[in-house]
DNA sequence: AAAACAATCAACCGCTCATAT
DNA sequence: TATATGAGCGGTTGATTGTTT
């Protein structure tokens, strides 16, 4: 039995919201400042319309700050470097982006980025061929990431094209994804590339201090389909130790230092995943949370068998 | 010019989670 | 503690627009 809908679907109006709806919503919530209920705001606002649907409208259309289209190369980079490393959590992905809705970058990625991740991937896989083996930053580190089982998770271009029962639920059981995914070779980065994608994102609150900088050793530029990628791994890189709430992981490698151990022992995988799987929820909780200066509420994200 | 096809994106649906009672 | 309710989220749909044949 399911639960009783929100509103009488058969009496409220669906569909494109017109100029005058749009209107109405706005003057509303200007002279009321914030909806504490929105299920009553239609009557309030002399709208025929669903609260759910107000809800919606005012979100991801009406608010003051949206921006819409025209990403820019670093917004694909951390759409996409986020993705790969927590899935489709695209609010989470979306309050990385100033100005950007959830329902936007989610679809900006199925009909643009998606493609675009791809195609890199592919051209990655083309030019190094199997055995070279991911690296996404950590590699170079004694681990043989390119024998790793995938997570359980969709991946950006690497194996999102068989996204798990897990991605598609909104309890993202693992965000590891790392070392393999994109499949980039490129290990190592120019201090040229360090710069540029510190620079690139220092106005999404990531400072250079929390990339392992010192880690990359220079190597010769890269082609420009390889930039991307490496680009990517560097955003990675930025944002994967605030994933895992800074040294949480004994080795401090995230999962690349667990390799040997995954290939020796397939119990040791399956630990390592479930690990995984708990420890990135309760980061994402805590990071996104500081993020937002807010305290997460007590037990948030935390996974069952931590607690 | 028109039909077919592809891409885009606003909106909807159903679910989970948090909170109030 | 159980239940009801609203907020929020992610997946999906379908109308619209653009492109190709």
């Amino acid at each position: 039995m399911g639960r009783a809908p929100c509103c009488d679907k058969a009496s409220v109006k669906r569909g494109p919201w017109s100029p005058e709806e749009d209107e109405l919503l706005r003057s509303y919530v200007r002279s009321h400042g914030a909806v504490g209920n929105w299920i009553a705001l239609p009557q309030k606002a002399g709208l025929n319309r669903c609260g759910k649907s107000c809800r919606l409208r005012w979100l991801n259309y009406l608010r003051p700050d949206i921006k819409h289209g025209g990403y820019t190369e670093q917004e694909d980079l951390v759409i996409c470097s986020l993705y790969n490393s927590i899935g489709s959590r695209w609010s989470i992905i979306a309050s990385k982006l100033p100005g950007r809705t959830d329902n936007d970058v989610k679809n900006y990625w199925n009909t643009k980025l998606k493609k675009k991740a791809m195609a890199m991937h592919q051209h990655q896989h083309y030019n190094h061929g199997h055995s070279a083996g991911g690296g996404r930053g950590h590699a170079g580190r004694g681990t043989t990431i390119s024998t790793l089982q995938p997570a359980p998770q969709s991946q950006c271009a690497g194996s999102y094209m068989q996204p798990s029962p897990a991605s598609a639920s909104s309890a993202v059981t693992t965000a590891s994804g790392d070392g393999y995914s994109f499949g980039a070779t490129a290990t190592t980065y120019s201090p040229s590339h360090q710069a540029q994608a510190a620079q690139q994102l220092a106005h999404y609150n990531v400072t250079a201090a929390t990339a392992p900088l010192a880690e990359f050793s220079p190597v010769p530029t890269p082609a420009a389909a390889n930039s991307w990628a490496i680009n990517m791994a560097f955003v990675d890189d930025m944002f994967l130790p605030e994933l895992v709430g800074g040294g949480e992981f004994p080795s401090g490698d995230l999962f690349g230092g667990f390799g040997p151990l995954m290939l020796q022992d397939s119990r040791a995988s399956s630990s390592l995943q479930e690990l995984s799987a708990c420890y990135f929820p309760n980061a994402q909780a805590e990071m996104w949370a500081a993020a937002a200066d807010v305290k997460p509420p007590p037990g948030a994200g935390l996974c069952p068998s931590l607690t």
